[in-house]
DNA sequence: TGGTATTAGTTTGTACACAAACTATTGCTC
DNA sequence: GAGCAATAGTTTGTGTACAAACTAATACCA
Protein backbone atom coordinates (compact mmCIF):
# COMPACT_ATOMS: atom_id res chain seq x y z
CA UNK A 1 0.00 0.00 0.00
CA UNK A 2 3.15 2.17 0.17
CA UNK A 3 3.86 3.04 -3.02
CA UNK A 4 0.26 3.88 -4.61
CA UNK A 5 -0.40 5.91 -1.56
CA UNK A 6 2.94 7.95 -2.43
CA UNK A 7 1.77 8.55 -5.74
CA UNK A 8 -1.52 9.63 -4.57
CA UNK A 9 -0.39 12.20 -1.69
CA UNK A 10 2.20 13.24 -4.80
CA UNK A 11 -0.52 13.79 -7.25
CA UNK A 12 -2.74 16.16 -4.53
CA UNK A 13 0.58 17.72 -3.95
CA UNK A 14 0.92 18.76 -7.63
CA UNK A 15 -2.98 19.96 -7.74
CA UNK A 16 -2.20 22.00 -4.83
CA UNK A 17 1.03 23.70 -6.19
CA UNK A 18 -1.28 24.68 -9.66
CA UNK A 19 -3.33 26.05 -7.41
CA UNK A 20 -0.72 28.19 -5.79
CA UNK A 21 0.74 29.46 -8.26
CA UNK A 22 -2.25 30.64 -9.93
CA UNK A 23 -3.20 32.90 -6.69
CA UNK A 24 0.65 34.06 -6.59
CA UNK A 25 0.45 35.22 -9.92
CA UNK A 26 -2.51 37.06 -9.32
CA UNK A 27 -0.97 39.10 -6.31
CA UNK A 28 1.87 39.69 -8.67
CA UNK A 29 -0.30 41.20 -11.12
CA UNK A 30 -1.42 43.40 -8.38
CA UNK A 31 1.76 44.58 -7.05
CA UNK A 32 2.63 45.09 -11.21
CA UNK A 33 -0.89 47.01 -12.17
CA UNK A 34 -2.27 48.69 -9.17
CA UNK A 35 -5.12 46.48 -9.82
CA UNK A 36 -6.31 42.84 -8.44
CA UNK A 37 -6.41 39.77 -10.43
CA UNK A 38 -10.40 39.67 -10.77
CA UNK A 39 -10.04 43.26 -12.07
CA UNK A 40 -7.65 42.96 -14.58
CA UNK A 41 -9.43 39.72 -15.30
CA UNK A 42 -12.81 41.79 -15.61
CA UNK A 43 -10.94 44.62 -17.56
CA UNK A 44 -10.21 42.23 -20.33
CA UNK A 45 -13.73 40.19 -20.72
CA UNK A 46 -14.75 43.96 -20.93
CA UNK A 47 -12.34 44.53 -23.53
CA UNK A 48 -12.72 41.86 -25.58
CA UNK A 49 -16.34 42.23 -25.50
CA UNK A 50 -17.49 46.27 -25.19
CA UNK A 51 -20.13 47.47 -24.78
CA UNK A 52 -20.94 44.02 -22.81
CA UNK A 53 -23.67 43.86 -20.51
CA UNK A 54 -23.17 42.77 -16.83
CA UNK A 55 -24.98 39.66 -16.68
CA UNK A 56 -22.45 38.59 -19.70
CA UNK A 57 -19.32 39.70 -17.48
CA UNK A 58 -20.27 37.09 -15.32
CA UNK A 59 -20.89 34.56 -17.10
CA UNK A 60 -17.73 35.17 -19.03
CA UNK A 61 -15.82 34.71 -15.85
CA UNK A 62 -18.09 32.09 -14.10
CA UNK A 63 -18.97 34.89 -11.43
CA UNK A 64 -22.29 35.70 -9.66
CA UNK A 65 -23.86 39.01 -10.90
CA UNK A 66 -23.28 40.46 -7.22
CA UNK A 67 -19.64 39.76 -7.30
CA UNK A 68 -19.08 41.60 -10.62
CA UNK A 69 -21.52 44.53 -9.86
CA UNK A 70 -18.64 44.83 -6.82
CA UNK A 71 -15.79 44.32 -9.27
CA UNK A 72 -17.12 47.49 -11.47
CA UNK A 73 -17.90 50.09 -8.57
CA UNK A 74 -14.55 49.61 -7.80
CA UNK A 75 -13.24 50.04 -11.83
CA UNK A 76 -15.76 53.09 -11.90
CA UNK A 77 -14.44 54.63 -8.76
CA UNK A 78 -10.82 53.80 -10.40
CA UNK A 79 -11.35 55.67 -13.24
CA UNK A 80 -11.31 52.57 -15.90
CA UNK A 81 -14.67 51.45 -17.32
CA UNK A 82 -18.03 53.79 -17.15
CA UNK A 83 -21.72 52.13 -17.13
CA UNK A 84 -24.17 53.31 -19.79
CA UNK A 85 -27.82 52.62 -19.24
CA UNK A 86 -29.16 50.76 -22.52
CA UNK A 87 -31.86 53.30 -24.00
CA UNK A 88 -33.63 50.37 -26.08
CA UNK A 89 -33.93 48.13 -22.45
CA UNK A 90 -33.85 50.17 -19.68
CA UNK A 91 -32.84 47.04 -17.53
CA UNK A 92 -29.27 46.86 -19.26
CA UNK A 93 -26.71 47.95 -18.07
CA UNK A 94 -23.55 47.89 -20.79
CA UNK A 95 -19.96 48.42 -19.69
CA UNK A 96 -17.27 49.89 -21.75
CA UNK A 97 -13.47 50.94 -20.45
CA UNK A 98 -12.29 54.67 -20.54
CA UNK A 99 -9.19 55.60 -22.22
CA UNK A 100 -7.48 55.08 -19.05
CA UNK A 101 -8.42 51.47 -18.80
CA UNK A 102 -7.88 51.07 -22.42
CA UNK A 103 -4.50 52.08 -21.98
CA UNK A 104 -3.65 50.06 -18.56
CA UNK A 105 -5.52 46.93 -20.75
CA UNK A 106 -2.54 46.82 -23.31
CA UNK A 107 0.09 47.39 -21.22
CA UNK A 108 -0.72 44.46 -18.68
CA UNK A 109 0.32 41.42 -17.90
CA UNK A 110 -1.72 38.72 -18.74
CA UNK A 111 -4.13 36.59 -16.17
CA UNK A 112 -3.02 33.76 -14.69
CA UNK A 113 -3.86 31.35 -17.51
CA UNK A 114 -1.59 33.05 -20.01
CA UNK A 115 1.04 31.90 -18.10
CA UNK A 116 0.25 28.34 -18.32
CA UNK A 117 -0.28 28.67 -21.61
CA UNK A 118 2.69 30.24 -22.30
CA UNK A 119 4.34 27.82 -21.16
CA UNK A 120 2.55 24.64 -21.95
CA UNK A 121 2.88 26.18 -25.50
CA UNK A 122 6.46 25.13 -25.63
CA UNK A 123 6.09 21.64 -25.20
CA UNK A 124 6.00 18.71 -27.46
CA UNK A 125 2.23 17.86 -28.79
CA UNK A 126 3.29 14.44 -27.43
CA UNK A 127 3.75 15.92 -23.84
CA UNK A 128 0.37 17.70 -24.14
CA UNK A 129 -1.43 15.03 -25.46
CA UNK A 130 -0.03 12.83 -22.34
CA UNK A 131 -0.77 15.77 -19.75
CA UNK A 132 -4.28 16.06 -21.82
CA UNK A 133 -5.13 12.44 -21.22
CA UNK A 134 -4.06 12.82 -17.30
CA UNK A 135 -6.12 15.71 -16.48
CA UNK A 136 -9.15 14.23 -18.32
CA UNK A 137 -8.90 10.74 -15.78
CA UNK A 138 -8.65 13.43 -12.74
CA UNK A 139 -12.04 15.21 -14.02
CA UNK A 140 -13.51 12.05 -14.60
CA UNK A 141 -12.96 10.99 -10.90
CA UNK A 142 -14.15 13.84 -9.78
CA UNK A 143 -17.41 13.63 -11.98
CA UNK A 144 -17.02 16.61 -13.24
CA UNK A 145 -18.75 16.09 -16.90
CA UNK A 146 -22.02 18.36 -15.87
CA UNK A 147 -19.63 21.61 -14.83
CA UNK A 148 -19.52 24.26 -17.54
CA UNK A 149 -15.83 24.24 -19.51
CA UNK A 150 -14.33 27.33 -20.83
CA UNK A 151 -13.19 30.57 -20.25
CA UNK A 152 -11.57 33.24 -21.92
CA UNK A 153 -9.80 31.19 -24.51
CA UNK A 154 -12.35 30.23 -26.59
CA UNK A 155 -14.28 33.28 -27.04
CA UNK A 156 -17.23 31.14 -28.36
CA UNK A 157 -19.01 28.75 -25.92
CA UNK A 158 -19.94 30.47 -23.02
CA UNK A 159 -23.13 29.51 -21.31
CA UNK A 160 -23.93 30.33 -17.80
CA UNK A 161 -25.28 26.92 -16.75
CA UNK A 162 -25.27 27.61 -13.41
CA UNK A 163 -28.75 27.58 -12.71
CA UNK A 164 -28.74 24.14 -10.16
CA UNK A 165 -28.26 26.59 -7.09
CA UNK A 166 -30.96 25.35 -4.69
CA UNK A 167 -30.97 26.26 -0.82
CA UNK A 168 -30.48 23.81 2.30
CA UNK A 169 -33.35 25.52 4.27
CA UNK B 1 -0.93 25.99 -35.03
CA UNK B 2 -4.87 24.00 -34.67
CA UNK B 3 -4.23 20.80 -32.97
CA UNK B 4 -1.63 22.40 -30.42
CA UNK B 5 -3.79 24.96 -29.60
CA UNK B 6 -6.58 23.04 -28.91
CA UNK B 7 -4.95 20.48 -26.64
CA UNK B 8 -3.70 23.51 -24.57
CA UNK B 9 -7.24 24.94 -24.60
CA UNK B 10 -8.32 21.67 -23.60
CA UNK B 11 -6.00 21.11 -20.66
CA UNK B 12 -6.37 24.81 -19.32
CA UNK B 13 -10.50 23.86 -19.13
CA UNK B 14 -9.57 20.60 -17.09
CA UNK B 15 -7.50 22.71 -14.93
CA UNK B 16 -10.61 24.61 -14.58
CA UNK B 17 -12.80 21.62 -14.07
CA UNK B 18 -10.72 20.53 -11.20
CA UNK B 19 -10.64 23.58 -9.32
CA UNK B 20 -14.73 24.07 -9.87
CA UNK B 21 -15.09 20.64 -8.44
CA UNK B 22 -13.36 21.32 -5.42
CA UNK B 23 -15.38 24.22 -4.36
CA UNK B 24 -18.62 22.75 -5.41
CA UNK B 25 -17.68 20.39 -3.18
CA UNK B 26 -16.91 22.92 -0.72
CA UNK B 27 -20.39 23.62 -0.69
CA UNK B 28 -22.25 20.82 -0.68
CA UNK B 29 -20.56 19.79 2.54
CA UNK B 30 -21.68 23.25 3.69
CA UNK B 31 -25.18 22.25 3.35
CA UNK B 32 -24.81 18.68 4.51
CA UNK B 33 -22.83 20.06 7.64
CA UNK B 34 -24.38 23.31 8.27
CA UNK B 35 -20.83 23.92 8.87
CA UNK B 36 -18.87 25.77 5.89
CA UNK B 37 -15.49 23.99 4.22
CA UNK B 38 -12.96 26.28 5.80
CA UNK B 39 -14.56 25.67 9.00
CA UNK B 40 -14.86 22.06 8.79
CA UNK B 41 -10.97 21.92 7.18
CA UNK B 42 -10.11 24.17 10.73
CA UNK B 43 -12.25 21.45 12.52
CA UNK B 44 -10.51 18.72 11.25
CA UNK B 45 -6.75 20.35 11.30
CA UNK B 46 -8.08 20.70 15.70
CA UNK B 47 -8.83 17.58 15.93
CA UNK B 48 -5.75 16.09 14.28
CA UNK B 49 -3.71 18.23 16.49
CA UNK B 50 -5.52 19.21 19.68
CA UNK B 51 -4.40 21.09 21.70
CA UNK B 52 -3.14 23.01 19.29
CA UNK B 53 -1.92 26.92 19.02
CA UNK B 54 -3.54 29.37 16.48
CA UNK B 55 0.17 29.82 14.90
CA UNK B 56 0.30 26.12 14.19
CA UNK B 57 -3.31 25.81 12.72
CA UNK B 58 -2.55 28.74 10.01
CA UNK B 59 0.25 26.69 9.53
CA UNK B 60 -1.16 23.41 8.69
CA UNK B 61 -3.96 24.99 6.37
CA UNK B 62 -1.52 27.54 4.97
CA UNK B 63 -3.71 30.25 5.76
CA UNK B 64 -3.00 33.29 7.40
CA UNK B 65 -3.07 33.90 10.94
CA UNK B 66 -5.58 36.69 10.85
CA UNK B 67 -7.72 34.84 8.74
CA UNK B 68 -7.98 31.52 11.26
CA UNK B 69 -9.08 33.96 13.92
CA UNK B 70 -11.98 34.94 12.12
CA UNK B 71 -12.81 31.29 11.57
CA UNK B 72 -12.27 30.69 15.21
CA UNK B 73 -14.56 33.16 16.03
CA UNK B 74 -17.43 31.32 14.47
CA UNK B 75 -16.58 27.51 15.70
CA UNK B 76 -16.42 29.08 18.75
CA UNK B 77 -19.54 31.13 18.76
CA UNK B 78 -21.43 28.08 17.49
CA UNK B 79 -19.97 25.88 20.66
CA UNK B 80 -18.02 23.74 18.28
CA UNK B 81 -14.61 24.96 19.39
CA UNK B 82 -13.01 26.53 22.86
CA UNK B 83 -9.76 28.83 23.23
CA UNK B 84 -7.85 27.99 26.00
CA UNK B 85 -5.00 30.64 27.46
CA UNK B 86 -2.12 28.92 27.99
CA UNK B 87 -0.66 29.10 31.81
CA UNK B 88 3.19 28.69 30.83
CA UNK B 89 3.62 31.09 27.42
CA UNK B 90 0.30 33.51 27.90
CA UNK B 91 0.63 34.65 24.73
CA UNK B 92 -0.42 31.30 23.43
CA UNK B 93 -3.50 30.53 22.76
CA UNK B 94 -4.53 26.86 22.83
CA UNK B 95 -7.36 25.61 20.53
CA UNK B 96 -9.61 22.33 21.40
CA UNK B 97 -12.85 20.49 20.61
CA UNK B 98 -15.86 20.56 22.52
CA UNK B 99 -18.01 17.18 22.64
CA UNK B 100 -20.58 19.12 19.84
CA UNK B 101 -17.35 19.92 17.58
CA UNK B 102 -16.08 16.39 18.58
CA UNK B 103 -19.35 14.52 17.52
CA UNK B 104 -19.28 16.66 14.64
CA UNK B 105 -15.57 15.87 13.05
CA UNK B 106 -16.86 12.11 13.45
CA UNK B 107 -19.68 11.95 10.99
CA UNK B 108 -18.74 15.21 8.73
CA UNK B 109 -17.75 14.30 5.15
CA UNK B 110 -14.34 14.13 3.64
CA UNK B 111 -13.00 17.59 2.77
CA UNK B 112 -12.10 18.54 -0.51
CA UNK B 113 -8.99 16.25 -0.91
CA UNK B 114 -10.66 13.44 0.29
CA UNK B 115 -12.87 13.29 -2.71
CA UNK B 116 -10.10 12.98 -5.09
CA UNK B 117 -7.93 10.42 -2.69
CA UNK B 118 -10.77 7.93 -3.06
CA UNK B 119 -10.93 8.55 -6.71
CA UNK B 120 -7.34 8.31 -7.20
CA UNK B 121 -7.11 4.66 -5.57
CA UNK B 122 -9.09 3.09 -7.25
CA UNK B 123 -6.91 3.35 -10.78
CA UNK B 124 -4.08 1.17 -11.50
CA UNK B 125 -0.75 2.42 -10.57
CA UNK B 126 0.69 3.05 -14.26
CA UNK B 127 -2.36 5.46 -14.49
CA UNK B 128 -1.60 6.81 -11.29
CA UNK B 129 2.51 7.07 -12.39
CA UNK B 130 1.27 8.94 -15.48
CA UNK B 131 -0.74 11.19 -14.21
CA UNK B 132 1.70 12.00 -11.51
CA UNK B 133 4.25 12.45 -14.41
CA UNK B 134 1.72 15.23 -15.94
CA UNK B 135 1.30 17.35 -13.47
CA UNK B 136 5.02 17.23 -12.38
CA UNK B 137 5.23 19.20 -16.06
CA UNK B 138 2.67 21.81 -15.28
CA UNK B 139 4.62 21.96 -11.67
CA UNK B 140 7.65 22.77 -13.61
CA UNK B 141 6.11 24.77 -16.30
CA UNK B 142 4.53 27.45 -13.43
CA UNK B 143 8.07 27.08 -11.63
CA UNK B 144 6.67 26.10 -8.73
CA UNK B 145 9.19 24.13 -7.22
CA UNK B 146 9.62 26.60 -4.34
CA UNK B 147 6.27 26.08 -3.32
CA UNK B 148 5.43 24.85 -0.10
CA UNK B 149 3.45 21.42 -0.48
CA UNK B 150 1.53 19.20 1.82
CA UNK B 151 -1.25 19.47 3.82
CA UNK B 152 -3.36 17.32 5.89
CA UNK B 153 -2.04 14.10 3.88
CA UNK B 154 1.24 14.32 5.12
CA UNK B 155 1.07 14.92 8.77
CA UNK B 156 4.81 15.70 8.95
CA UNK B 157 6.65 18.51 6.96
CA UNK B 158 4.47 21.08 7.40
CA UNK B 159 6.60 24.08 7.63
CA UNK B 160 5.17 27.86 7.20
CA UNK B 161 7.48 28.33 4.94
CA UNK B 162 6.26 31.82 3.87
CA UNK B 163 7.92 34.59 5.03
CA UNK B 164 8.63 35.85 1.24
CA UNK B 165 6.30 38.58 1.50
CA UNK B 166 6.94 42.47 0.46
CA UNK B 167 5.23 45.24 0.55
CA UNK B 168 4.84 46.65 -3.27
CA UNK B 169 4.69 50.54 -1.43
C1' DT C 1 -55.69 45.43 -21.52
C1' DG C 2 -54.61 44.03 -16.98
C1' DG C 3 -52.02 40.92 -14.37
C1' DT C 4 -48.34 37.72 -13.75
C1' DA C 5 -43.89 35.97 -14.83
C1' DT C 6 -39.33 36.88 -16.23
C1' DT C 7 -35.16 39.41 -16.59
C1' DA C 8 -31.26 42.83 -15.35
C1' DG C 9 -29.11 44.85 -12.02
C1' DT C 10 -28.47 46.25 -7.20
C1' DT C 11 -28.46 45.87 -2.15
C1' DT C 12 -27.79 43.35 2.07
C1' DG C 13 -25.69 40.05 4.94
C1' DT C 14 -22.28 36.36 5.70
C1' DA C 15 -17.79 34.23 5.13
C1' DC C 16 -13.29 33.96 3.52
C1' DA C 17 -8.39 35.83 2.80
C1' DC C 18 -4.68 38.85 3.45
C1' DA C 19 -1.57 42.99 4.86
C1' DA C 20 -0.63 46.24 8.24
C1' DA C 21 -1.01 48.04 12.66
C1' DC C 22 -1.60 47.10 17.43
C1' DT C 23 -1.45 44.74 22.30
C1' DA C 24 0.43 41.75 25.49
C1' DT C 25 3.97 38.78 26.75
C1' DT C 26 8.39 36.68 26.70
C1' DG C 27 13.47 36.57 25.45
C1' DC C 28 17.70 38.49 25.08
C1' DT C 29 21.44 41.59 25.87
C1' DC C 30 24.29 44.83 27.82
C1' DG D 1 17.59 44.40 35.89
C1' DA D 2 16.11 47.98 32.40
C1' DG D 3 15.37 48.23 27.51
C1' DC D 4 14.73 46.48 23.08
C1' DA D 5 13.69 42.74 19.93
C1' DA D 6 10.84 38.89 18.87
C1' DT D 7 6.58 36.27 19.23
C1' DA D 8 1.35 35.14 19.58
C1' DG D 9 -2.73 36.69 18.80
C1' DT D 10 -6.10 40.25 17.59
C1' DT D 11 -8.08 44.26 15.20
C1' DT D 12 -8.84 47.03 11.14
C1' DG D 13 -9.47 47.84 6.37
C1' DT D 14 -9.87 46.17 1.56
C1' DG D 15 -11.29 42.89 -1.83
C1' DT D 16 -13.37 38.98 -3.36
C1' DA D 17 -17.58 35.53 -3.59
C1' DC D 18 -22.23 34.07 -3.06
C1' DA D 19 -27.39 33.67 -1.68
C1' DA D 20 -31.47 36.03 -0.92
C1' DA D 21 -34.28 39.89 -1.14
C1' DC D 22 -35.45 43.84 -3.67
C1' DT D 23 -36.42 47.38 -7.62
C1' DA D 24 -37.32 48.49 -12.19
C1' DA D 25 -38.42 47.25 -16.66
C1' DT D 26 -40.04 44.12 -20.17
C1' DA D 27 -42.50 39.94 -21.91
C1' DC D 28 -46.19 37.01 -22.02
C1' DC D 29 -50.84 35.62 -21.80
C1' DA D 30 -55.56 35.02 -20.96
Amino acid sequence: MGERTDLVADIIDDIRRVFQVVNEHSKDVERRTGITGPQLWAIKTIAEGAPIMVSDIAARMHLHAATVVGILDRLESRGLARRVRSQEDRRVVRVELTGQGERLVKKAPEVAQGLLVAGLERLHTKNLKSIAASLDQLVDILGAQGIPPKLILSPEVNKPVRQTRRTAK
